[in-house]
DNA sequence: TATTAATTGCAACTAAGTTGCATTAATAAA
DNA sequence: TTTATTAATGCAACTTAGTTGCAATTAATA
């Protein structure tokens, strides 16, 4: 089913975006993976893994792109949880708990959600 | 209170983002405006226009930025109202009426809200 | 009307992402 | 194991989006 190539770069990104505490950008992985591979390929790489469904995309509501990965999306890959951007640390956490309720008039057909709130994370919060 | 000068640029900019149905990108302001001004002045004027929370800002599950004109932003300008994109007719809009429910953590301080849910809309839906 | 500082246009620049194509390499078939 | 197939990669060039510095313009105020 899967034609999708076993390769050193798309191991070690997934490997990377699954270990990180938190979501991580483009710029992130680049700087993490050196001269690994080219960063075009960490953009096709990236593609290939969200068409799999093995991480999602998240944009802040500047248009930040990040990506986290996926735990439950054998089925639906409906990411109707909040992410969080933190406006001190700028860290991008899922917070896969946290699922808002709301009602879309009938009509509407959803294929996907982008939640996003900015503010301060708990850590930074607490600084003050 | 307001330095904020009534320039031609401001005034109709901020009357295409009031009176279009949907939100405005800054390609879309762009040819709407043609010569009227430069396009970097439409990036500064919608700049000045956030700041003075007469519109807010928008983005899509990919990062897209659009703007719409605020209602109510006398006192919080928090926009907890979700945006719908379509991906049928790329039309984004507002939907003052649905403010999804949701309860983060205590220790997180919230700022800002971005809530975009992708599909089809209803004018979209209903071709099929 | 004269003064002042906000605003604008322009050119140059940076950042982010895309595309075409020749080369490389993962996988499956022989 | 070797060969064949085609996905994946690197590279260079390109596009798109947004930013910056600065001189010129102009809205607001005195
Ligand atoms: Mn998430
Ligand atoms: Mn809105
Ligand atoms: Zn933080
Ligand atoms: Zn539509």
């Amino acid at each position: 089913m899967s034609n999708s190539r076993n390769t050193i770069a798309r191991t070690e990104i997934l490997n990377l975006i699954r270990e990180a505490g938190e979501a991580l950008s483009h710029a992130d992985l680049q700087a993490s993976l050196g001269d690994l591979c080219n960063r075009v390929t960490i953009y096709r790489v990236l593609d290939r893994l969200l068409e799999e469904h093995l991480i999602h995309k998240i944009a802040d509501v500047d248009g930040n792109i990040t990506y986290a990965a996926c735990h439950d999306c054998s089925g639906r890959h409906l990411h109707n949880h909040i992410h969080f951007r933190c406006e001190e640390c700028q860290s991008v956490t899922c917070l896969n708990q946290v699922e808002p309720e709301f009602k879309l008039p009938r009509q509407y057909v959803v294929h996907s959600m982008n939640f996003t709130v900015s503010g301060l994370c708990p850590k930074c919060s607490g600084k003050r």
